[in-house]
DNA sequence: CAGATATATATTGTCTACAATAAACATTCA
DNA sequence: TGAATGTTTATTGTAGACAATATATATCTG
């Protein structure tokens, strides 16, 4: 864990511990000492406390007052609950699409395309390099919810996005990038010709199976 | 504005600039100098700064980085934004509630109960008596959203509930709570039956309602 | 030897002070 | 007189030090 720049300390912590957390370089339970921390990122305090009021607010981490921060322990009932959030904030997406009638999502398919390069062009490590970019979040998802124009869905987004990035990390295993993409290729498709009751179905389903998965792997 | 207690005192910040921000004392657009404020509420800066950023989270200030804190300035199209917010996560708790199958809601009636005798007993100032008390927000729709049982959920409507106090100070008057009251009451009703359809679109008709009548009061 | 209490240590919570940057003002030049 | 630039002032960003509390350890007692 190398040392910071000099400008906008509490937002680079704040990127810095989300990558190491989900990573689990910063492991489930593990406490956060602010002092060794902030000595070890070459910062003082203050800063670094604010970051871990960012970072309380997506759950990556739980503050106990007098007590100290700690990373936010992952479970499958956790995994559970935000797979079903991410769901409602989607379904609440199409719903917005759907009644603003929009079927054109050209963000979203450049994302997708995006998407498609890399993991036709790259090696197994194309995770871990996503998720040490500088955006290490699912481009295609946040995209479709940013085409809302909603700022409170996409504030919801950006929350959850953190975790769910963690649980991905914890599981991730390259084979099923191609399903992944496959799905979301035909979910713009459905949206494209104004299907948004099948959307809605496929995303259901894609997120149960997902789940699933997870779930598996997790045991 | 009066000095605070000793403890705690961040945690406590947050919820003086909280209720200052939706009474409008703190008044959109308005920038919040941290030095003053922390003299004038006889604390030190770094445990505002704290403040600052979990209300910021809540979209109750703006920070912009090297110039200030700034309270969020209000706006219809943000209104409708933050209340097609609220439909979405009402509705996944209802799809959640139908999806196991809950009906009883003992928790959520006895908030009806609560809000029943209150409108009954007390005066016009009812609404400013709440918002001052240590709970300012609904109790009826946080307790909905609870019965769920999903964190996530919890945690994207209590984000919200801040704003949604502003929204509903500014505009409030003494008529509309018996409506209110009246819907809700219906709403848990529909629910208890396991009329989770009605109940959603009961919930819609009802926003929309409050929504065109919020837009109307606002300019 | 086990449990409880007291002490010591480590860590969080908070405050004060310094540094860097942005904004406001005045001054100068066209 | 107006605009641009330099200087001053105010405010944010950060660091370091102090105070309060919780935890761990050691000692004492039953």
């Amino acid at each position: 864990m190398e040392e910071l720049t000099i400008t906008g300390v509490t937002e680079s912590v704040v990127q810095y511990l989300r990558i190491y957390i989900i990573e689990g370089e910063l492991a489930p339970g593990q406490k956060l000492n602010e002092l060794e921390l902030s000595s070890r990122l070459g910062i003082s305090r203050p800063p670094l406390r604010e970051a871990f009021r960012i970072l309380e607010n997506e759950n990556m981490v739980v503050s106990i007052p007098r007590k100290g921060c700690y990373v936010t322990e992952l479970s499958i009932d956790d995994c559970r609950q935000i797979y079903r959030a991410r769901e409602i904030i989607e379904y609440g997406t199409i719903d917005c699409l759907k009644a603003k009638n929009i079927r054109d999502l050209p963000e979203v398919a450049s994302a997708l395309e995006l998407a498609e390069q890399r993991s036709s062009t790259s090696s197994d490590d194309s995770q871990i390099e996503a998720v040490r970019s500088r955006n290490p979040f699912p481009y295609f998802h946040i995209k479709l919810v940013e085409s809302t124009e909603n700022n409170w869905l996409i504030r919801f987004y950006n929350t959850i996005a953190p975790t769910l990035a963690r649980y991905q990390f914890m599981c991730y295993v390259p084979d099923i990038l191609s399903k992944v993409q496959e799905e979301h290729k035909q979910m713009l498709d459905l949206i494209k010709k104004g299907k948004y009751a099948s959307a809605k179905k496929l995303l259901r389903a894609h997120i149960n199976w997902y789940v699933k998965f997870l779930e598996n792997r997790m045991k």
